[in-house]
Order: structure tokens, then C-alpha cells, then sequence
DNA sequence: CCGTGGGGTTGACACGTTTTAACCGTGCGG
DNA sequence: CCGCACGGTTAAAACGTGTCAACCCCACGG
């Protein structure tokens, strides 16, 4: 009956492991046809709840598992998204997947991690992997501005959420801190304690979170009416506690030392910190201290730090839940730019 | 010419995007059968070189990539591995997890990021979706004892290796880093110091490496002649900086401190110090501290922590070696158990 | 001149799922 | 009594790639 492939004897056995049960073994088991098996997996409701029974347990029985890659390639999507971060050495980004994780695990997907690593040439070859993968979007925390790889990406159906980055163009997603508002809000306390001279330990200005939080820093000094000069800039080549201690040993060795100082990262800052104690430099007594990110050493120094909080996890969470919608709702999908607003934790080294 | 299915009326659009491009497209436009193609992708060297460089050419033309899908459905698998940390909080799963990314990436393998968060049902769901995208291999450090679930995947054709934990069973691959050691290794060194009286701030100590890092300790010394219960246990809640500053300042209050004092974690050690130097206890000098770990924040605490480095990210690069290594050759891998030695990092808490 | 061998290439099928149109009773309104 | 709609189910056609037997062509030895 219907056309016997059956019989071809040339027939070879399945490439996997010989045991592997597909959907049309469950099938058989519950005296059911393929079609009916996919239903129930995929849509229960059509399914007579009698039949549905019946193969939930012939599911169980043999300890079937669908297999993802064809029914992704079946269906023309999958469960998968892609996580690009620049550095995966950074707490910043390590809670920021914490959030991308969670989220996903609740609501059944999988996420593909990759790291640039800050180069260009690798998250090239990341994204390439991800495109093949056939992920159904991306998380990017975008090493340069890839606003051309993202509209590639877009082209080919591929939802994209830019990671702590502002949108360049209005159709993309993006979620971002206000680093602006950050540095004007460490300033504005350290000025609110009467700090006359303050110096900001950044890292590369290249780095737009560096510029964006040294603009607001400045802007804060101007809204108090100083000079904008009264911010010292000093420069570390990275962001690392040591280029921190460095930094301030720079500072010291070049003059009295200013009322405060203002860091663009908690490592940075725990660095700074350090070079203060042993140049003997009271802190909060001599020198006002306050970083930004809030990482959870941050409260643990020796004198815990004031700090810029950013909901980096929510961060991650809130990206991953428009990532998604956009996903399952691609057509009335409304690209927004979110802006979170940092938040002063106020602590001993600058109360 | 040749069968012309175009012409059929009920043809629907692909599903996925419109100009989805796939082998067969290459392959017209570069005069050649889409066998020649997958060949050229797959094994270049059978195809003659005029050939391959005009389907490569094709292929950048016409921008296509290969779908992975596909791919791993028709081959019986793909290059896919699993990662199940415990904790992506965790500074030492992170770096674990930066040296599998690196490793993978250079390798050409995806990573999924998974994380239990020490949840057994969280495990298990994460495992089924593993399973589901029919992932060639999975590094996973245990929630608890779960060698039924690794043995269960086995059967699927799985590999599995397991990260931070010894293997209990032969026919498995484990790398580990001997915490036993670690242990000794700390309080010889505080006894080499003059310590007499030494305490042990730790987590709970059904955590393995809690429970190895004390059984280390009480070694060394014996080795020196000291009895077992010259070493105080101290038992935190949680391994955070919290839970260690509550620990230290329960330990002072209740008698005169410790000459030195041994620390299951960086984290905690970070909370100790903090505890001793808000008590005005001099570190080193009243009280010498060391903690475990070496994570980067170590040497920037107030008083820099001597630490037990652990090669956190060597241990990821390693154990993706062996993983992929048993995939790419499961019959003639012979699974081992690397054990790591750590290693003492000596910095002025306990000089 | 014919057979043979081998490098290149092709055609077609299989992988396991989703999806859609068709099918099958059955109850109901006309 | 006929037709129709409807809830359930099925058969079959894709999805895009890998693989392998078959095939083609040309050079070469007999």
C-alpha cells in the first residue's frame, strides 16, 4: 500500500545513534499519525484531549526529545538568541547576561553566547556564526558603530537590540543608562559636600561611557556655576583597579590633591582607592571618593564606595523581553530606545 | 529544461524571508550542481580549484551563509556545545566560562550559555533544551550529584565533561583543580608565619570545595604537629562579602582573634577584611588573612589579599579541549580526570 | 583501437519536523 | 432527505543540506 520505500535495499541505517527516537516512532507507539504527534507538541488545543494523552505518555515512554534543528529548519525560525558582549572579564557585562539568561530560560530559549572581545574582526566572525545558527535575534553590545552589520542582520529577518548603546538610527532597538545623568549626579553630591576641586579618573575617552560620563560631570559643574575647568581630567589606558592605582599615584605625585575625586568605573575607583591609603590620604576625611557600575565589591572595599548604580541586570532582562517581542510580533513592533536613569548609592567614601 | 517544477501553481513562497539564498541558488549561478557546492564547504580539497573559486566567488555574490539547521539535521550534528555554570554571578564561572568562549570561538564552535543558579529544576529544564538543540558535548558543573542525567546523555551520543568536580564514576571526563591542596597550602603558609591559632571562614560545608579546602587545612596541620582542633571552623550562610564581614565580626566578639585567618573564598575573605579593619585589628599585623581564588579583585582590596589561585580560565580552555576533542574522536578517547594544582599568591595580608 | 582507471561532478535521496489541504464521520438546519 | 459545517485526524509535500553511488571524460597502457 501507498509507494513501499520500505523495501530498498539499499536502505542504510540512520546517520545518529542507531536508539534515536524521532516523532514518527512516538507516532506509531500511540497508534497515531506524525502530523498528529507535531500537533500535540505544537498546538495541544486542536488535539481530542484522549488522543493527546495517549501520546504524551508514548512521549515519555520512549523519552523522546524533538529535535531543534529540524524543526528550525522546518519552521524557518527557532528558539535561539544571540548574546554579543565586549568583554566577558567585565562584572558590568557578566550581570548584564545573568539577566539575558534568566529571562530566556523562563520563557524557553536558548542563548548563544559570543564575546568580541573588543575586536572587530572577531565579532565579525561571531556574528557570522550566529547568522548561520539562524538565531532569531541579537543582543549586541556593538564593538564600533555596526550600525551597517545590524541593517544586514535586519535585511535577513534577524531582530537586533543594541546593549547599553544609543541608537544611531531610529529603526533599532536599544536600551541604554543615561551616562550623562550619571556623571552629573556623582559630581552634583560631591559638589553638594563642598568639594572645591575634583579630578575624574576615566578610561579612554574613545570609550563613549568615559566621554558621556565626564559630559555630565560637567554639566553639573556649570549648573553649580564653576568653571568647567575645576574637573581634572586624568586618563588611564584601561579600566582595571591597577591603571586606577597608577592614575592616582600620577595624581598625587603632581600636586596638593583635589577635594574629590570622581571615577568612570568601580575597578578603576577600588585602584584609586588603594593608591589614597597608602599615600596615607584619608578618605572620605582628605579625599571624597565615588565610582560607577556599583558592583557588588564595591560595598565590600575598605571604605566602601559611593557609586553610580545601573541596573545591569535589569538591563539585560528588559533588552531580552523587547528582543523578543519584536521577535514573536515583528510586524507591529514599535523599535524604542530605552533610557534608564542611574541611581546615587551613597556610602563612606563620599557620604 | 531539466525538471521544471516552476511552472507549478500551487508553489507557496519560501516561509523564511523572501530572498533567502541557499545552496541550490549558489550553485545555478555559479554553473554547478548544488553536490559541488556542499563539497566546496565541506571538503575543498576534493573539488578542482577552477571550481571552488567560482563558487566561492558565488557565494560572496550572492552573501550566503549556510544554514546550520540544515546542516546538523542531514550530518547528525552540528558545532554546538552546551554550558552549564552554577552561578553566573560568580566571578570564578565567568572566567571559566571566558576561556570556553575563547577556545570555541577560535574552533569555530557555538557556545549556549546555561545556568542552573543551583536550582535542580532549573538544571533539568536547561538540560532538556540542551538536548533539544542536539548539542554535541556539554561542560556543566553539577548542581548536585548528577551522574544519571550525564550517563543518560551519554546514551543520546552527548559527550560531557565535568567542570570544578571529580568524576565519580571511570568513564568520565572531569577537570578539577585540587582543593585539598589548595587548603594545605594556605595554612602552611600561615604557619610558616608563627600562626598558632588559626580560623576557617567558609560556606556551608556540604559544598565540596569548602568541605576539601577545610580537610586540606586540617592537614597541613597535622603535618606540622598541630592538632586537628587548632583550626576554628566559621560557617557562612552564603560565600558573599556580607555574609564574610557577619562571620568575622561573630568571631571577634566571641574572644580574642585568631592569629590568622583562612578564608573558603575571595568573597568572603573581602568581607573579613573589611569586618578586622572597621575593629581596628591590624592586617597583617594582628591578624594575617587569606583568601581563595585570586579573583581580580583580590589585589585591589584595601589590604591586597594573599590568595590560592585557581587557572579559572585555563580551566574552561582545557576542559572545551577535552570536550571537543572526545567529539570530534569518541572512539578512541580515552576519558581522563585532569586535576589542576593551585597555586599561592602571596601579597601583604599574609606576606 | 579498446579497455581501464581515476579525478571531478552530478542526481537523488534522506534527515525529522511543520504545515496544509484533504478526508471522514456526525449532527444539524433547511 | 440532502447538504453543510465542524472537530479531529491524516497523508504528503516541503525546508536546505550532506552523502554516496553512478556517471562522464580524458589519459594512458596494452
Amino acid at each position: 500500500m501507498s509507494d513501499g520505500g520500505r523495501s530498498s535495499p539499499t536502505r542504510r541505517p540512520a546517520r545518529g545513534r542507531p536508539g534515536t527516537v524521532g516523532i514518527k516512532q512516538v507516532a506509531q507507539q500511540a497508534g497515531v499519525s506524525p502530523g498528529t504527534v507535531s500537533n500535540v507538541l505544537n498546538r495541544p488545543e486542536r488535539v481530542a484531549a484522549a488522543t493527546r494523552v495517549r501520546v504524551e505518555e508514548a512521549i515519555k515512554d520512549l523519552g523522546f526529545v524533538r529535535n531543534g534543528s529540524a524543526s528550525t529548519l522546518r519552521a524557518g525560525q527557532g528558539r535561539t538568541i544571540g548574546l554579543m558582549v565586549l568583554d566577558l572579564g567585565n562584572p558590568f557585562f557578566t550581570e548584564v547576561a545573568r539577566g539575558v539568561e534568566d529571562e530566556c530560560s523562563e520563557r524557553g530559549y536558548a542563548v548563544i553566547l559570543a564575546s568580541s572581545a573588543a575586536s572587530p574582526e572577531r565579532e565579525g566572525r561571531n556574528m557570522l556564526m550566529l547568522a548561520e545558527q539562524r538565531v532569531r535575534g541579537v543582543l549586541i553590545t556593538p564593538v564600533d558603530d555596526s550600525a551597517g552589520r545590524l541593517d544586514r542582520l535586519r535585511e535577513r529577518g534577524v531582530a537586533a537590540v543594541m546593549l547599553d548603546h544609543i541608537a544611531t538610527q531610529p529603526h533599532q532597538c536599544a536600551v541604554a543608562v543615561d551616562d550623562v545623568a550619571g556623571g552629573d549626579m556623582a559630581v552634583a553630591h560631591l559638589l553638594s559636600r563642598d568639594a572645591r576641586t575634583i579630578a575624574y579618573v576615566t578610561g579612554p575617552l574613545s570609550i563613549r561611557q568615559c566621554a558621556d560620563r565626564r559630559a555630565g560631570a560637567r554639566r553639573a559643574l556649570l549648573a553649580a556655576g564653576r568653571p568647567e575647568d575645576a574637573l581634572r581630567d586624568v586618563v588611564a589606558p584601561t579600566m582595571t583597579p591597577r591603571a586606577g592605582q597608577q592614575a592616582a599615584e600620577r595624581l598625587l605625585a603632581d600636586g596638593p590633591p583635589p577635594d574629590a575625586i570622581f571615577c568612570a568605573n568601580d575597578l578603576l575607583a577600588m585602584g584609586v582607592l588603594r593608591a589614597l591609603l597608602l599615600a596615607g590620604v584619608d578618605v572620605p576625611g582628605d579625599v571624597a571618593l565615588i565610582g560607577y557600575d556599583d558592583i557588588e565589591f564595591a560595598a565590600a572595599a575598605a571604605v566602601p564606595l559611593s557609586s553610580i548604580r545601573q541596573p545591569m541586570y535589569q538591563l539585560g532582562r528588559i533588552a531580552t523581553e523587547m528582543l523578543l517581542d519584536e521577535c514573536d510580533n515583528p510586524a507591529g513592533h514599535a523599535h524604542q530606545q530605552v533610557m534608564f536613569q542611574p541611581e546615587l548609592v551613597v556610602r563612606e567614601s563620599a557620604p
